[in-house]
DNA sequence: TTCTCTACTGTGAACGCTCACAGAAGCATG
DNA sequence: CATGCTTCTGTGAGCGTTCACAGTAGAGAA
């Protein structure tokens, strides 16, 4: 390691430098590449024999040039990012999301439309054609880059129901309303009647969803429904700690609350805490999400788990499949109660 | 808005389209895309109001292809992705240098080198030259793909100082050791003489350099070291609850504990809650990140704030200084003492 | 034999851009 | 008037692929 030759970066083997090793033509190459369909196993074998011993990786800006695909694919944060970024679901999800891809050999390109030149940018990057598709996080509605994004007819999954965007987008969402059922019964089996529950923020579809199972099952068992039971929250800790306060104040009588978070739901035991109430003792709380604050809160948080890492891998096959021509598609997956000490 | 053009994604117009409806050549247009020397101002104009009308976006890849360049950079976080998954300083960081990124117009590649098979895809996809350069983040020593990119002269700035990689490396971080410092300082002056600590992994520059600080002051202020004091974790929450009990079991008279991470800290105040122990009346706790989980823990943690912000702005400055031919670099960004409730 | 069909291979053109070069025009200088 | 310099512009070549097409060879059928 005398020769320095870092900082060198000579121009890598091109397919002409494959062919000419392997003693074929450049279109036999590119054919082998791209699924060597009509190639002779010999000219197979020793164009994978040039491309080993040449080290050749193909250029994907040349290919890009001519097929008019990317061959990337972008990962869209749009509005809340604060939200966002601090939700460990958010990482599981994009890990998930570049994983998924990975594995398919396509880069995810990460995008994050905060200020309005940033939307301006990112739309313009989208539109002109330099992804092949986009995962979309918001779950906000009306939002105006994924509404540009579709009419300009880019292929496109939402995490989560969208709301306002028309049925051209595909999405890919957890069973929230049977999530809030399985833990409103699960309240509610052990014997809690007056049940409480903090909700997300309702101008989004999750937060509407596990507010309606919660309706449901309190309905369904006949038990009778109380305003006051209801406080809403907007998914941060500090939302759950004033909602729990609010609870409290409203129905001190409350026996359990189902909380439309585990961020939140933190905060709620922090409150109850304050107040007095032992968990679950007292209270039984449950939460939604299965984030790492279920395991870290005292006393550990049930919760609703989402399955993040099937939500990522479908997320991805079914914007492939729409950039291969599919139609757009919605796919709702199971939750799973996971018990703890809080219940 | 009847006609449905939704999916149609027609061609977007080329220079050619602009060059015409300017009235000038490829070459002006080109030329005044990048840059606008050697043009007149009648042309520039023209030029600028042709690329208005029609809607031009450059074509990347046309472009890659005849530079060289791939105008994106990579973001690449190797080994222990569940640690930095967790971590929000991660988030921090990523969002910051994609920001950064994106003022520059340069898409953010996400790579995670899980498996081995991710690894050897992302090298060969690296070194064939997808990306001009790469923010790492792999505090861990001894990095093979680190290695092996820095061998190929791929222009790489690290999140923190990385151990075993050669001086050809930039690499931003915060000042571990006076943050330390800082921290220690603080807890002598509330006159506390048993301090303990709870060290991060010693395998990483960020673990080293805040043990470092913390002997350093120690020894300045005369205070009598011992072995017992010290303990060592691995920056998650659950080596902090079992650091703090060894802490506990070995130096029951400890009456402060510099804890070299928040979430750890979260641990340790957990610990010392079960034993009994008020904070900060009879033990100050000082974590280090000042991340979400410092405001987060109860009592609300007294932490150093690391400038995540500057360093991902940073990172992203010195990788497209190096781009550009300069020498790699080293920064090291000051930190700062925020004091909440834990001392 | 001759024709058709299949399996395979090579060739040129094109994708949209940048870059080097040639050249024009304007102006000052010798 | 020639010369040089500066500022500006257009042109052709070429980046590394893929794709359509033409063409070859061999097998089987007529």
């Amino acid at each position: 390691m005398t020769m320095s030759n870092a900082g060198a970066r000579r121009r890598p083997p091109t397919i002409h430098d494959v062919a000419r090793e392997a003693g074929v033509s450049r279109g036999t190459v590119s054919r082998v590449l791209n699924g060597g369909h009509y190639v002779s196993p010999t000219a197979q074998e020793a164009v994978n024999a040039a491309i080993k011993k040449t080290g050749y990786v193909v250029n994907r800006h040349a290919r890009s040039l001519i097929t008019g695909r990317s061959d990337s694919i972008g990962f869209l944060l749009t509005e809340p990012q604060e939200r966002f970024f601090e939700d460990p679901n958010f990482n599981v999800l994009l890990r998930g999301c570049t994983q998924a891809l990975a594995a398919h050999d396509i880069p995810l390109l990460l995008m994050l439309a905060g200020t309005e030149d940033e939307r301006r940018r990112i739309t313009r990057y989208i539109t002109a054609g330099h992804v092949d598709g986009v995962l979309l996080v918001s779950s906000h509605s009306g939002d105006p880059v994924a509404e540009e994004l579709r009419e300009a007819g880019v292929p496109l999954v939402a995490c989560g129901k969208p709301i306002g965007l028309g049925s051209k987008v595909s999405y890919v969402a957890a069973d929230d309303r049977d999530g809030a059922r399985d833990m409103v019964r699960h309240l509610l089996s052990l014997g809690r009647r007056r049940v409480g529950v903090v909700t997300g923020p309702l101008d989004t579809p999750g937060g509407v969803e596990r507010l309606a199972g919660y309706k449901e099952v309190l309905s369904e068992a006949g038990v009778e429904s109380d305003e006051r039971l209801i406080v809403s929250g907007d998914y941060s800790r500090a939302s759950g700690e004033a909602g729990a306060e609010r609870l409290l104040a409203q129905a001190p009588d409350v026996d359990a609350v189902f909380v439309a978070s585990d961020l939140m739901a933190q905060g709620v035991l922090a409150a109850l805490r304050r107040a007095g109430r032992r968990v679950p003792e007292d209270v039984a709380v449950g939460g939604f999400d299965d984030s790492p604050a279920a395991t870290a809160a005292n006393p550990a948080l049930t919760t609703i788990r989402q399955p993040w890492d099937r939500i990522s891998n479908e997320m991805v096959r079914v914007l492939l499949a729409q950039i291969g021509g599919d139609d757009p598609a919605a796919v709702i997956l199971p939750t799973e109660l996971v018990r703890r000490e809080s219940t």
